[in-house]
DNA sequence: CTTGATAATGATTTTCAGTTTCATTATAAT
DNA sequence: ATTATAATGAAACTGAAAATCATTATCAAG
């Protein structure tokens, strides 16, 4: 049972995840065999208009102040559904619960990696040795897939640490 | 009440976490306020015996072979003492447990980075580039540190994607 | 070898993020 | 309007991980 519902999704999917669909960041559901509905609409919100990397749950209560109807639920199908989509990225940092961060930020930041502070479990965003790192990993993403014979779609680069407030004490 | 602990923790681990206590990565807990128990003992011998990437209950199952009084609590228990240690990784590659790896294999390959099949969730460690990417990694932890003011400990990189045996169907 | 202080253990209970279920509702095509 | 199907949400459930707490192991002193 939990096969069928995989592979149903998975082929779903294909439409816009081999470079042939649109991308929809901003109301682009139809055509892919997904409804934008109020609810989705309103994660997607939430998700655009925010720095921070929510969890399920904060972005369920920014939901609820506007859309009270609104269930953890729904919140919990949709962000798997963006996940798999490849718009959103899911973020484990080490903290008990997963974080949620729209992979393009339509007027904002892009791609970016991750420092995590394991003190206090902030988390900062840094784009600037991007440029430095992209032709490397590149050329290792190139490396990796040939090698291991490996169909790289994305990548997850954080640094662990101590942040500057918790080692200023 | 969990403040405390946490603090107290952190206490006890500083005179190896700061350059200066030995690393016991097989039988050299004592001098840092630790006991190197039985149960700490096989816990460590099957991270050591082992190129997999075994969950908590994995590594508890192992060790219940052997010594069949020993608990999943201690189990959990040991494992963030390791971690926190430093002895250990603790990884979330996207199925729903914790993973876990010796930091520093005694008698084996030493620090690597990950590819994850997203479609079989197969784990590829990897080695081959990163005598590439040291350089940069370095500058690039150099960087972040000095804009920062972030004092990096170690790094988590992973690609994502599909693996062969997962595209070959 | 005792003894006493404390660190470690493990059975059990509890927590809580995330998932399933299922009856109801919304959506879109005809 | 009719119909088929996708989406929703309240509620029940799951399971990895953490907390409790009485018991046991370890070690240093005497
Ligand atoms: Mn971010
Ligand atoms: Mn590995
Ligand atoms: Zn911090
Ligand atoms: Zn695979």
């Amino acid at each position: 049972m939990k096969l069928k519902i995989i592979i149903k999704k998975e082929e779903s999917f294909m439409p816009w995840r081999d470079g042939t669909g649109p991308p929809w960041l901003e109301g682009k559901f139809k055509g892919c065999g997904f409804r934008l509905t109020v609810p989705r609409q309103a994660i997607l919100d939430v998700l655009a208009g925010t720095a921070e990397h929510l969890s399920a749950e904060d972005i369920y209560l920014k939901v609820h102040k506007v859309h009270p109807a609104i269930g953890l639920t729904t919140v919990y199908r949709t962000l798997e559904l963006l996940v798999q989509s490849g718009m959103v990225f899911k973020f484990d940092f080490g903290d008990g619960r997963a974080r949620y961060e729209l992979s393009e930020n339509p007027k904002g930041i892009g791609h970016h990696h991750h420092l995590v502070c394991t003190r206090c479990r902030r988390i900062i965003d840094y784009q600037d040795f991007i440029d430095e790192e992209k032709d490397l990993l590149q050329k290792t993403e190139r490396g990796l897939s040939k090698k291991y014979d490996f169909h790289i779609t994305h990548h997850v680069i954080q640094f662990y640490g101590v942040c500057r407030e918790c080692l200023g004490c």
